[in-house]
DNA sequence: TCTTAAATTGGAACCGGTTCCGTAAATGTT
DNA sequence: AACATTTACGGAACCGGTTCCAATTTAAGA
């Protein structure tokens, strides 16, 4: 079968533990590395690392749930981490989820089993049970895009930067304004980033918008402006997310009108495509990188039994696109 | 520390054969298996699943080697993998490279020393280090995206593909072409796809098409762009990439100029947001989603031992969009 | 009721590494 | 040259499971 490192000891003529010991640099005279170098390169052995896991109580694995994988804010976040850690040597297994939440749960506890060294959550809500199985898991989890009480996080700081947009919309000089957003189940983005708007809003006296509930995706993004639209007459929208601004963008067009003529437009995200679109999108782009680093950061810490800040935020900037009138 | 099975095995007076038994549907009777669940669940053991594949010699994970997580194709494809996978009760373990060739290596041996059951390697170029690298670790390896004599592979119909692409901007009466393709060591996309193209036009008597190398980024597109039409004079432009086309899409847009007015543009990839913008792209969606599906059976099928096709061929539709204009 | 087969259980070996411990050899110290 | 240190290395135990085997119990059949 495979070659083990009992093969490797045979074959140079020494104990299976000088060859461990050599693996691991431990005391091993020049003329018995050169032998047991030799062998190991003409059979190309690599160490079982379950084998070595066993013995060692540590994995080096963290690993990361994702609600998916085709979202420019999950899979900059992804690559973030994943560069993080394996700069400090650590492997990063990756789950997604498609957005099953019961999957969330599963994931958890599958990752256990695999002994990895910590877990990081992208989450889009965390419920009594995700709260039941991280307690029970023994593991430290590491909450990202959602806050947490009774765990670690690292958010987005999706309120400022709502009542930002909010503020930048009154200033605009709009009055009659539409918020598409989604289920309040996400508090991040469903809750904190619309309270953040409708209060940047207020604070320069606009009490009466219009809010809509959306999903994530561009379709049904679509077809809620069109609702929407159907009932409210803003001058302008202020859709949740960037996809939902695209979604609201193609029903707009669909209605023959303009952008920002006709309807101001604004979202939240940054993706790189909304610079190519025409006209390009205002929008806030959060530190998704730095979010991605502080996480893989944070949960080496935690797996060290370091203390941690129990909430970290990550900034953001605005970007003034081309999508929103002065009137 | 962590509680094992012989702790269970202590705690209800048992034989820790017998708990293992309990796990995996061996002969207990029915007190003593109540005798042992109690205990696990008071306990919330999880059987640690690296000692399960040391002596399993499986590990049900199948490790996937992506370039990149950010991209439409990569992730399109990852999730079906995912998805796929999971239905058969494998853990997907994803590794990023951020491009870089020597990690893919690298996660190659890694990857082999976790004693994954199969690798899928969704490549970008294979070369003589890969090919040794891939021989040596004596693990099934499926090559997505590349086609290789050595290797099972799953590829796009990239040359059927650009040449439907050829034809149909020649049957749009375009005669004067600009072709933005990638670097030749893309096999796939670099030299195949762009050959369909160059033969579907040549077919229709077109042969002079002046070609450029940009990068697969947004922003080197748009400056290649930029160079090649300081040096050209097309009616349409075909991209190797949707992104590319973006990239296009840009710098026409910056020079005054109107798609598919001044300049007609198609790419390839079929990514959602290219309904939103406006005109809405033509291009050529790949099955990635099969492609994903198919990654999984097959990988599982080499695993096993099976005969699998040497070379799979996933299929693509083309999308007309409004940017090009028929002259 | 006695024999035979089936079900249940504990003990030990094994998977492929690491590490502790003790011995032997090499080196250093007076 | 005698003794104290290092250094090199083999043997055995251990990590946390699974599985084979033999012993014991229980159930079934005659």
């Amino acid at each position: 079968m495979n070659i083990t490192i009992k093969d490797i000891a045979k074959l140079a003529g020494v104990a299976k533990s000088t060859v461990s010991r050599y693996l691991n640099g431990g005391n091993v005279s020049e003329t018995t590395k050169a032998k047991i170098r030799k062998v190991i390169e003409e059979n190309n052995y690599e160490p079982n690392s379950f084998a070595q896991s066993l013995k060692a109580k540590k994995t080096n694995f963290i690993g990361v749930i994702a609600p998916t994988l085709d979202s420019y804010v999950t899979s900059t976040v992804l690559m973030a981490i994943d560069e993080e850690l394996r700069k400090r040597e650590y492997t990063t297994l990756i789950i997604s989820t498609s957005k099953h939440v019961d999957r969330e749960i599963e994931s958890l506890i599958n990752l256990s089993r695999q002994k990895v060294d910590g877990i990081i959550l992208i989450s889009t809500g965390i419920t009594d049970k995700h709260y039941q199985t991280i307690q029970s898991i023994r593991i430290p989890v590491l909450v990202v895009a959602q806050e947490v009480d009774a765990f670690n996080c690292i958010i987005n700081d999706d309120y400022q930067a709502g009542f930002a947009m909010g503020q930048y919309m009154a200033t605009q000089g709009h009055r009659s304004i539409v918020y598409l957003g989604v289920t309040e189940s996400d508090v991040a983005v469903g809750q904190k980033r619309k309270q953040g708007v409708l209060d940047g809003l207020a604070q320069a006296g606009i009490t009466e918008v219009h809010t809509y509930i959306s999903q994530f995706d561009l379709h049904n993004a679509s077809e809620v402006t069109k609702k929407a639209l159907e009932t409210s007459t803003p001058t302008a929208i202020i859709c949740a997310t960037d996809t939902i601004a695209f979604g609201a963008m193609k029903t707009i067009s669909k209605l023959g009108k303009k952008v920002p003529d006709d309807y101001s437009l604004a979202g939240f995200g940054g993706y790189n495509i909304s610079e190519v679109i025409h006209p390009t999108l205002t929008t806030i782009r959060f530190k998704n990188e730095q979010t991605g680093i502080q996480a893989a950061k944070t949960i080496i810490n935690m797996t060290e039994g370091e203390e941690v800040q129990k909430l970290q935020v990550s900034g953001f900037h605005f970007i003034e696109g081309e999508s929103v009138k002065k009137i």
